[in-house]
DNA sequence: AACATCATCAACCGCCATCCA
DNA sequence: GTGGATGGCGGTTGATGATGT
């Protein structure tokens, strides 16, 4: 049994509003505020709409100061970074953008800048998986699309893309600039918190790690019983487990990801050197050759190369730094009392670890 | 020119949180 | 403490225009 609608739905007026209703809306808010009450507003004017449709009107179209389309290049740093921090929040996201409403940053994101930074790049993993995977037959591997659910996927890859996870973990210079108890803290709770990647970032096999692999199967099984879409597939769990038992190992950790790499888990779990459920299959040999050049080159820092940093368009005015868009680092000193960016900077770093925590639900 | 496909975005839907009697 | 009313939010839909064939 769902709930009552909050309105009569045969009653009232749906679709697109006219020009005469926003001018009837506008009028009276202007005038007299919304009351406080917006179910029972339209009444009071005489609009045939529901209070909810008045609301949403008001806020993303009638409202003073909206602005429509037209993003920077500044504000798509914004909505990425921010996405990659919190997710889908989109009245956090807009908030940080003047004028801008969470409908329309959803909207630019669904729409544009989603396929600007991902579509191509998705496109070439998948293709990269393909290749090295007979069964697959260029098609994207069910279980692996839904290994997690979509915002967490996607900020996966634009987490892999955009962020080369290991050489920056193991740089602390291009760390953030933190207090020295909140990154205290941030250590500490890396240490107590368990995350394949931060496996990768911090390497220190210990006993237990076998019983850390096992615990996390159990959570993949009970997620997979659980839940028509399990946030898990099995090669995340391959992956981990190659992140365990293979190039975690002191003598054989090498930061694989030369970060422009795309890679979703499964490449993860290729790039552990064996994946025994497909231990048979040759590697790619386009990436193994890759993978030594990169080897070779000895650049760990962000290793984002120029043409690929020409892919991501909204990115390229940043000089080939992140400084720009993920880490504010003056944003601890310096108190702008002119933009929000304060909380959100916070945000953006505990929301980094967050994200991997709330991807692997551990 | 006609049709198909794609991209965009305003609007809707339904869930959850909060308020308040 | 409880339950209804309302606000707020994120996900999704569908109309429309643009583009491709």
């Amino acid at each position: 049994m769902g709930r009552a609608p909050c309105c009569d739905k045969n009653s009232v007026k749906r679709g697109p509003w006219s020009p005469e209703e926003d001018a009837k809306l506008k009028a009276y808010i202007d005038h007299f505020g919304t009351g406080g009450n917006w179910i029972a507003l339209p009444q009071k004017i005489g609009l045939k709409r529901c209070g909810k449709s008045c609301r949403l009107r008001w806020l993303n179209y009638l409202r003073p100061n909206i602005k429509h389309g037209g993003f920077s290049e500044e504000e798509d740093n914004i909505i990425c970074s921010l996405y990659i921090s919190i997710g889908s929040r989109w009245s956090v996201i807009a908030a940080q953008l003047p004028g801008r409403t969470d409908n329309d940053v959803k909207n630019y994101w669904n729409t544009r800048l989603k396929k600007k930074l991902l579509g191509r790049r998705k496109q070439s993993s998948f293709s990269r998986i393909s290749s090295t995977n007979p069964d697959s037959n260029g098609v994207e591997d069910s279980s692996s699309s839904q290994a997690l659910s979509n915002s967490a996927l996607e900020r996966l890859q634009l987490h892999m893309q955009l962020q080369n996870p290991i050489s920056f973990f193991n740089n602390h210079a291009l760390w953030p600039k933190l207090h020295p108890f909140q990154e205290k803290k941030l250590l500490q709770s890396l240490n107590e918190s368990f995350s394949p990647v931060m496996q990768y970032a911090f390497p220190s096999p210990q006993q237990g790690d076998g019983q850390k692999v096992d615990t996390y199967r159990q959570l993949v099984d009970s997620d997979t019983r659980q839940q028509d879409h399990p946030k898990f597939s099995n090669s995340s769990v391959v992956g981990l487990e190659n992140s365990l038992n293979g190039i975690t190992s002191p003598d054989s950790y090498i930061p694989f990801s030369s970060g422009h790499h795309a890679m979703d888990l499964t490449i993860v779990s290729r790039a552990g050197v064996v994946e025994p459920a497909d231990a048979a299959a040759q590697p790619d040999p386009n990436f193994q050759s890759e993978f030594e050049n990169f080897l070779n080159s000895k650049t760990y820092g962000f290793a984002l190369q120029e043409d690929k940093i020409g892919e991501f368009g909204c990115f390229k005015e940043m000089n080939g730094s992140w400084d720009g868009m993920n880490w504010r680092s003056n944003d601890f000193e310096t108190k702008d009392s002119s933009n929000s960016w304060d909380s959100a900077s916070v945000l953006q770093f505990e929301g980094m670890f967050q994200d991997y925590e709330l991807g692997y639900n551990v």
